[in-house]
RNA sequence: GCGCCCGUAGCUCAGGUGGAUAGAGCGUCAGCCUUCUAAGCUGAGGGUCGCAGGUUCGAAUCCUGCCGGGCGCACCA
């Protein structure tokens, strides 16, 4: 209905000389100023050379709408224009929800558009922990909102499998090795000192033979190289999993160096004339770009720096033909931001190309205090720690109800309680409430019919809620934008709360035919909307609790 | 010192491309319900939207400067 009013309003305002004049029609907080209200009259007020009010009764008088959808019109304060919609629109709403079911909510603007989305991608040294967990919950997320509304996306981690500190990981396995092998183990300068390499080493000479221990030095720690990546990949993709987390592409950053994409990065950006040496470096002239400073590529001894390899990594995303790429990186990335935006500006992509989410720190608390993360130590809540205690639901929502750039306080009390303060409990349950009218019926939920009389509703309650089930396709329209599933959480304990409120007040069953009828079409759709704001959000949406 | 993010009710946070009386949950207080489709309902109190200027008919929202917190500022990865 929004489209049809915005798009007629949109016409009155070319009848009146007005022709993209930027104006909002939305759904008023108070409900008291009708279901849609629009700030037309007062955008136009100027070009009209009239008070808001004048040019609001002008515009009502040229606007054309179809018969039987809006029931009442009113001008109200500065020079709104607020709407109320009629119940034959309504009753076509709730129709149209069930006839969409699981596909209510997405979209199709997205369509033919490509988008690679990356995240976590946590170097393959150690276990995950909380950090990574928000990472991937939004990065998941944000794929699933693009992919709802039309996009096509790819999942994509980076291995950083190559580089010193695969080598630091090496050289402390191999030290782990020889230590389990009772033999002295030294622990390399800016090594790996925690206790899972322990737990390798042990596996490693389960798998290999003890013979292993004995290898020459230089062989032991080039193979422990391989193991220890492919460990630690193994145990951090369980973790993920776990989370309901998966990828399509595991891109490697040795396979970058092996099929020789760095002499060709390097070709590229030397071509184009932006690279230049100096003090024995080479360095990228990201100042032309918007940097601050400009920044090495390959150091005076040699080696490469990090942001090379990082630069051929995403020409190769732009050469894989994708439209977009979104990178998902820890707030303690964030100054790396410029430099690789400068770079694709360097190349020449489209300025929309590259985009970065930052996910800020989160903060585990529990009992009122802090539960502190040090590394240092090697005591740190991990993200399989996390998931063991609160569950993969829980802990998935509690990453995505707040907004990325803000930090976050995960209250693990709250994240395990089994009752209504807990958001994502209050919103699953609402969905097995719903469910659980079907099944004291004894009806399948699929199979109640969608055309009923919806003025046999009597309290505004009825109303109420299916009003906010028409707003869900807005709500992920927007979210996935935006790139904000918060946005999506938010709708679901709004909705979760109307819902439990109806579910009190409104008797479904046993009431008159035209009301039971209508309630229980009410009840599908509601059902609908929570399961699917759930399933986009990775979260179940269980039948009973 | 520079850059980015944040600062809104006692707490945790929405609202941020300017619009109507700034919202929610929790907590607090006062009542109600104890029916069923368990985990409920109603109401109250609570705010200099960090501070100060500016733009505007209109600012939590935009601009500038400060204050406070976080994270970054390598020929590290």
């Amino acid at each position: 209905m929004s489209d049809a009013l915005r798009a007629a309003l949109a016409k009155v305002a070319v009848d009146l000389g007005a022709e993209g004049a930027e104006f909002v029609l939305e759904r008023p907080k108070d409900a008291g100023h009708g279901d849609l209200a629009t700030n037309l009259a007062m955008v136009l007020a100027r070009v009209q050379k009239a008070p808001p009010r004048a040019v609001a009764a002008r515009i009502l008088e040229a606007l054309d709408l179809p018969a039987g959808t809006i029931e009442k019109t009113e001008i109200a304060g500065p020079g709104f224009i607020n709407f109320w919609l009629a119940t034959d629109e309504l009753a076509s709403a709730l129709r149209g929800i069930i006839a969409a079911g699981p596909g209510y909510g997405a979209h199709t603007f997205g369509e033919g558009l490509r988008y690679n989305v990356e995240f976590v991608s946590v170097n393959p040294t150690g276990p995950l922990h909380v950090g990574h967990g928000r990472g991937g919950a939004l990065g998941d997320a944000i794929a699933s909102l693009l992919e709802w509304t039309g996009h096509t996306v790819t999942r994509e981690f980076y291995l950083n499998d190559a580089g010193v500190q695969i080598d630091r990981l090496a050289e402390s396995l191999w030290a782990r090795v020889q230590e389990a092998a009772g033999r002295p183990a030294v622990i390399p300068e800016g090594g790996y000192h925690g206790g899972y390499l322990r737990a390798n080493a042990a596996q490693v000479l389960e798998q290999e033979g003890r013979a292993f221990a004995d290898l020459p030095v230089e062989e032991g720690v080039r193979r422990c190289r391989v193991l220890a990546v492919r460990m630690q990949r193994e145990e951090q993709d369980r973790d993920l999993a776990s989370f309901g987390v998966r990828f399509d592409v595991i891109a490697s950053e040795q396979a970058i160096y092996d099929r020789g994409a760095i002499p060709e990065t390097l070709a590229l950006l030397a071509a184009r004339g932006l690279t230049f040496e100096q003090d024995g470096a080479l360095w990228l002239r990201t100042t032309d770009f918007g940097d601050d400073q400009d920044r090495v590529l390959r150091k005076s001894d040699g080696t490469f720096t990090y942001f090379l390899p990082d630069i051929a990594y995403h020409v190769d995303k732009h050469d894989r033909g994708f439209d977009h790429v979104i990178d998902v990186w820890g707030a303690d990335h964030h100054g790396y931001v410029p430099r690789v935006r400068a770079a694709m500006r360097a190349l020449g992509y489209p300025e929309a190309f590259f985009d970065v989410s930052i996910v800020q720190l989160v903060k585990v608390m529990r009992g009122g205090e802090e539960v502190k993360m040090s590394k240092r130590s090697g005591e740190f809540i991990t993200l399989r720690d996390l998931i063991e205690e609160t569950g993969p639901d829980a802990a998935r929502y509690f990453f995505l109800m707040r907004r990325a750039d803000s930090q976050l306080n995960f209250d693990l009390d709250l994240a395990t309680s089994q009752s209504d303060e807990n958001p994502v409990f209050y919103v699953q349950m609402a969905h097995a409430r719903m469910h659980g009218i079907f099944r004291v019926a004894g009806v399948d939920p699929d199979e109640v019919d969608a055309d009923v009389r919806l003025d046999a509703l009597p309290a505004p309650e009825d109303r109420e809620l299916l009003k906010k089930l028409t707003a869900f396709p807005e709500i992920t329209a927007r979210a996935a934008q935006e790139r904000e599933p918060h946005r999506l959480t938010g709708y679901l304990e709004d909705l979760a709360r109307l819902t439990h409120g109806w579910y009190h007040k409104c008797r479904v069953l046993g009431e008159p035919t035209e009301v039971e009828r209508a309630r229980l079409a009410l009840a599908r759709a509601t059902r609908i909307v929570l399961a699917n704001g759930l399933t986009i959000l990775g979260l179940t949406a269980p039948d009973r609790m």
